[in-house]
RNA sequence: GCAUCCGUAGCUCAAUUGGAUAGAGCUUCUGACUUCGGAUCAGAAGGUUGCAGGUUCAAGUCCUGCCGGAUGCACCA
């Protein structure tokens, strides 16, 4: 077999993009109807049957009523993978299976020890996506209930730009609504400047639960704050003033916390910087027949279009104006999604937020489609699940019961501090204090990354915060025993990256072809926006990184051995170091 | 009532979306050389994947019906 088009590509591509682009063009001669885009190749759930497989033929049989074994015989007939297989095998109902040559493993490794990539390859073409996350409200502390959207948001922009997508990230702040009436009762009734001054962010919070208090009980009160509302939204001077005053402080707040946590928003339009667009849009939904009024409101709705007949939005109408006149969070949602699709002109937007928003999101996008049927942006609700107290109900946003996140941070850096202390006691205090921090954050967000997102979340300080088995501190760990070994190397020793690799032990080629998935799980992450088939992965590379560790000397082996061994203890770092880093997650060389 | 999601080991969770003998951590128990860092490693124990059917080469995953739970269903965001 020969494939003039593949061939150029071989010399740079990963052991399984090989395996995949052969097989594809064997089933392309062998079946030429075939879908190649299902023809993929994954790694073997257990090692005994091989490195790497495809089901592929199994389901292109059945669709054509086929023997899948006699198929994949025929397929096997024009595959030559010598290159880089030891063994193919047709197994069970039809899966094939490939084994990979040590030498295809080890030029792999060189290849990316000579300065390639890391075992993943750049996307192309390059999408442009916009992710929406973390959107904190203003005059309200940021608490745990923000934390998911926010790691997760930034876990899933830094693999995508990793794999070369030009991302946007947008912080969509809760800076307008109806509870700046309230806000501002309480601000000239009951502020008190020292307390604002000391804690800004604690003291808008009281004034708002003094406002809401005092709203439920008197209605005269309830009227006013109505009326401040209005006299805002009127561009009133002082309410305006006051409003100002009220974001300023509440982005200090946000600042602070989300440069605990390494996070930099590319732009920070909030939801008052929509507000001269709303009447507009409004008008032009009912211009176009989108929209039609319905008992005094505006409103979409998605049960007269054919293709959404079947829909469960059927009797789910979304308001986009409300029969006051005034507008509310579906309005302020169409009206972004025109500005970023007008301004950025992406190919997808994803937004990050907890799964009660499931339903606006489908009419969102259930409206996007019906507004502007031409375009063929994605649009992805990616949610998560609801946050629950240790008795399994869900916080009371209300009651005061929230931990804040700046408190969750402190005690998270606390509890990794006496943890270092007791472990290494004759470090410097700042430099425990400054490993403290980068394992105690790690701790946090790692353990917010590791389960499936959509399971609803049990909040605990134990959980989140341990320091043993599958966390942060485990794979820090490892990482700091590598820098390890590289401080212990010779004064005038450098690793040599160019000499041809030594595979022999069966830990360190199971270390070996661990590192070769490392692209392998980035595209997963990116495809399902679940960054917990990184930390998985991160996690098994540890243990296999460590099970090579106790079977495997480096410093003390033959030279040839010792430089071999080094080059994959680099690797791994590297691989450790770039799957933490778009986990959000810093490491330390020394814990 | 309708819709969405969930139910997996004693506990907390995975399972690359329909793949092979369902995997980890915590807990419990047993081991680890005068060791490149014991925040570690090796091993043991622990399962009728809520229940009952169905679809097919193959079901924790898809379909139907129950049981149990979470969330959301017109002027809050």
């Amino acid at each position: 077999m020969y494939f003039p088009h593949l061939e150029i590509t071989f010399a740079r591509v990963l052991p399984y993009k090989q395996i995949e682009l052969q097989l594809q063009a064997a089933v392309r001669e062998t079946l030429p109807d075939a879908d190649l885009s299902s023809v993929l190749v994954r790694p073997c759930p257990d090692p005994k049957f091989g490195d790497y497989q495809s089901n592929a033929l199994m389901s292109l049989a059945k669709a054509r009523k086929l023997n899948p074994r006699q198929i994949a015989a025929d397929v096997l007939k024009k595959l030559d993978l010598s290159a880089t297989c030891e063994t193919v095998e047709i197994a069970g109902a039809g899966f094939l299976n490939f084994r990979l040559k040590t030498s295809a493993l080890s030029q792999a490794l060189e290849s990316a020890a000579r300065g390639g990539l890391l075992f993943f390859e750049k996307a192309s073409p390059p999408k442009t996506v916009v992710i929406d996350f973390s959107s904190p409200n203003v005059a309200k502390p940021m608490h745990v209930g923000h934390i998911r959207s926010t790691i997760l948001g930034e876990s899933l922009a830094r693999v995508l730009r990793l794999l070369g997508h030009n991302v946007i990230t947008d912080n969509h702040i809760g800076d307008w609504g109806t509870q700046f009436g309230k806000l501002l009762v309480g601000w000239k009734k009951f502020l008190d400047p020292a307390a604002l001054k000391a804690d800004p962010i604690s003291e808008m919070e009281r004034l708002y639960k003094l406002a809401h208090a005092a709203s439920e009980s008197d209605p005269i009160v309830l009227q006013e704050a109505r009326l401040e509302l209005v006299k805002l939204q009127n561009g009133d001077a002082e309410n305006l003033k006051i409003w100002r005053e009220m974001i300023a402080l509440s982005e200090r707040q946000f600042d602070e916390i989300y440069s605990r946590l390494g996070i930099k928003f590319d732009f920070t339009y909030g939801e008052s910087f929509y507000n001269d667009r709303l009447s507009a849009l409004v008008d032009e939904l009912v211009l176009k027949k989108i929209a039609r009024e319905s008992e005094g409101a505006i409103a979409i709705f998605f049960d007269e279009d054919p293709l959404l007949k079947s829909t469960p939005l059927k009797d789910m109408p979304a308001l986009i104006r409300k029969s006051d006149g005034g507008f509310n969070y579906s309005t302020t949602d169409l009206a972004t999604l025109a500005f970023r699709l007008e301004k950025w002109q992406p190919n997808e937007i994803i937004y990050v937020t907890d799964g009660r928003q499931q339903l606006h999101f489908n009419q969102i996008f259930a409206a996007f489609r019906k507004w502007q049927p031409e375009l063929k942006t994605k649009l992805a609700h990616v949610w998560f699940g609801s946050i629950l107290g240790e008795n399994g109900k869900p916080f009371k946003t209300r009651s005061g019961e929230t931990v804040k996140l700046a408190d969750l941070l402190d005690e998270a850096e606390e509890r990794a501090f006496n943890i270092v202390s007791e472990k290494n006691p004759d470090l410097p205090e700042t430099r425990r204090r400054e490993i403290a921090r980068v394992v105690g954050i790690g701790a946090v967000k790692y353990a917010d990354l590791l389960p499936n997102r959509q399971s609803d979340y049990v909040f605990s300080w134990d959980k989140m915060l341990a320091l043993t088995g599958n966390t942060a501190p485990y794979l820090l760990y490892a990482y700091a025993r590598i820098r390890s070994i590289f401080r212990k190397l010779d004064k005038p020793e450098r690793l040599d990256r160019s000499v041809p690799l030594k595979l022999a032990a069966p830990e360190e080629i199971l270390l070996a072809k661990h590192l070769l998935n490392f692209g392998l799980t980035l595209e997963a992450v990116a495809d399902e926006y679940r960054p917990n088939f990184l930390s998985n992965y991160l996690y098994e590379l540890a243990g296999k990184f460590t099970s090579f560790y106790e079977n495997c000397p480096v410093l003390k082996a033959d030279p040839e051995t010792r430089n071999s061994r080094l080059v994959i203890c680099d690797l791994t770092a590297r691989v450790l170091k770039q799957g933490l880093e778009v986990l959000g997650i810093e490491t330390v060389d020394q814990m």
